[in-house]
DNA sequence: CCTCCTTGTGGAAACGATTACACGGGTGAT
DNA sequence: ATCACCCGTGTAATCGTTTCCACAAGGAGG
């Protein structure tokens, strides 16, 4: 592969001039750069981004911890998040949490290492310092969907979408239809998603004057699996509960999976209900009723603001309002949702 | 953030003696190498990979190029993937090339600036020269699933399923229940996997002494909405065909939309069945007959033939078969499955 | 005519690691 | 005692860029 020194041999200048040229610094001839930009044609010259890194110290790229990337909502996330970095001339490098903090830690090690210029995270249950340090050491970091407490020190920007309204139209529109025992399938307590989730559930019932009872509350972790125990364990019962919430939807995959293999049927027998919407529960049996968030916007409002931080700009953390997808799974509602939005 | 020269210094050697150290370097002392590794503790020291990749003129990263991020397969491939190559110390960097020849090249090029030490594709549609030119350029390629012609004159290993028997079978289920006039929805045509699976179904379909006309070839693009499209062609044809197979999981969510929104239903009014096996595929209404490939499996063997060719040794193509999954999207099949086989 | 600034250029010093080479001192064989 | 060798270590070159600094040439202003 021909180097910055093979160009300027060719075009007879120096290798500083070459560097010039190619990164548009105004001092240099319209003639030099003439011929510098012909050898580099023909030469097929591409410039080590290695050795650029290492001088200039930025790599133009920006690392993604995810928790799960087999969860739909999060392969959405992170091809937002990669389109609006390239539109803004970063790459991303995207690692997979899979929900276990040890590897959260090992691909934040790995992307530090590597010297990338900022850090996007939707950091995965379980307590590890090295995220808020490497925040603290200097590396931008921003959250998003998820985030941590303790990093009041610091300034780490959340763009996350709130849930609240949507989940209090969910509950309505159970309500309406005559539940009132309901069960929620959690999150990890320790993440975000996980116990907010729970918070605004709990709230919209008491508006109703519903309790959520213990015995109601499945703790999950966010994979199809537990969705499948937590639904188990409510059906179980001795009065099991008439509508179950899954704070995610691969919970909620796992929830049907339950109930089906009961011989039960949704929404008869049960009603299901999901955070966070995707393309496939228009297709299943039956389609079902989701919280949808602005995934797209929220990856791109991410990078934007981790590009802000990065490039020396200030950056505020951005909340976007998720919204009520009425399906069939809880019931027919007939054709009144007095509660229905115009999408945003 | 501390250099190696901090470390020296603060354990009293040279910074050579720390790399020595630090690379398990046989002839350090045990006393310096302690006193090292002290310091490396005390100061939080960390190598940057940027200058040592510039050094030793190697990443210990693998590119991952794939078609869509979007497809549950090729997530469930690319994690596969990562796993892989992380048990083999590497990292991976995925480009999502989201079926556009462009934004395949892109992320060709940007990958190779980083000098990437091997790249695992699986290319789309269009042919672009930059990918085989990168490969005879000495870059170690492996195509994954997919492959391009023209690379007989460079050592490019494929790692890919053979559906033949699969879909042999699956036109086998399909004529036992009756149907005859047998449609299909294919990839792009330039894509090996758009063509072969036309040519597998033709071929099953000759066995059975049925033809595929060219009506019953519905073009189609790998993605949703292309198998919407295709399948309201066929609805409209004076004699539609009773059974549709998708040339993968998106276009077969495309035609359940299709069929859905004309108030027909699967599988009584048309039979459903679909390329790439995904989790979805059991909770969708009906449950669809599906050929699984063994994605990772696909993926790990992609990644020892890609790290056997980086560090020298040879690597050889490798095909795994595929299998049938019946599922009720096509009609039931009663009791007998007669080419079941049990699990690989 | 001299000075001062501008413009275009090249030489060489970084960036942070790895590694070839040299060297000093100990050890075993002759 | 001499030699050859090995071991542990340090000095310095190197990877491919960017960029600071020096410098030459030419134009403008006094």
């Amino acid at each position: 592969m021909p180097g910055i020194k093979d160009v300027a041999a060719r075009a007879g200048v120096s290798v500083a001039t070459v560097s010039r040229a190619l990164n548009r610094h105004p001092s240099v001839s319209e003639e030099a750069r003439a011929r510098v930009l012909a050898a580099v044609e023909e030469l097929g010259y591409r410039p080590n981004a290695v050795a650029r890194s290492l001088r200039t110290d930025q790599t133009r790229t920006l690392g993604l911890v995810i928790s799960d990337v087999m969860n739909p909502y999060f392969t959405e996330l992170a091809r937002a998040v990669e389109e609006e970095a390239r539109a803004l001339g970063y790459s991303v490098i995207i690692g997979n949490a899979d929900e276990r903090p040890e590897l959260q830690d090992h691909h934040i090690r790995t992307l530090s290492d590597r010297r990338i210029d900022g850090l996007l995270v939707s950091p995965t249950d379980g307590g590890t310092p090295l995220l808020l340090d490497t925040a603290r050491a200097g590396t931008p970091v921003v959250f998003v969907d998820r985030w941590i407490p303790g990093a009041d020190d610091v300034d780490v920007p959340v763009v996350r979408s709130d849930g609240r309204d949507a989940v209090r139209e969910l509950v309505a529109h159970l309500h309406r239809l005559g539940h009132r025992r309901l069960a929620i399938i959690a999150g990890p307590a320790a993440t975000t998603t996980g116990s907010e989730r729970v918070e605004a559930f709990r709230e919209a019932l008491a508006a109703h004057g519903l309790a959520l009872p213990d015995d109601y509350i499945g703790q999950g972790d966010f994979q199809a699996e537990s969705g499948r125990r937590a639904t188990e364990r409510f059906l179980d019962l001795p009065e099991p509960p008439e509508a179950v919430f899954a704070a995610d939807n691969l919970m909620a995959l796992g929830a049907l999976d339950a109930v089906r293999s009961r011989g039960l049927r949704v929404p008869d027998d049960i009603a299901l209900a999901a955070f966070d919407d995707i393309p496939w529960f228009v297709h299943t049996d039956p389609p079902v009723t989701a919280v949808a968030q602005p995934t797209g916007a929220l990856g791109r409002a991410a990078v934007r603001a981790l590009v802000d931080r990065i490039e020396g700009r200030t950056a505020r953390s951005v909340t976007l309002p998720a919204r009520l997808v009425v399906r069939r799974s809880c019931g027919e509602d007939g054709e009144t949702h007095p509660q229905k939005r115009s999408d945003p």
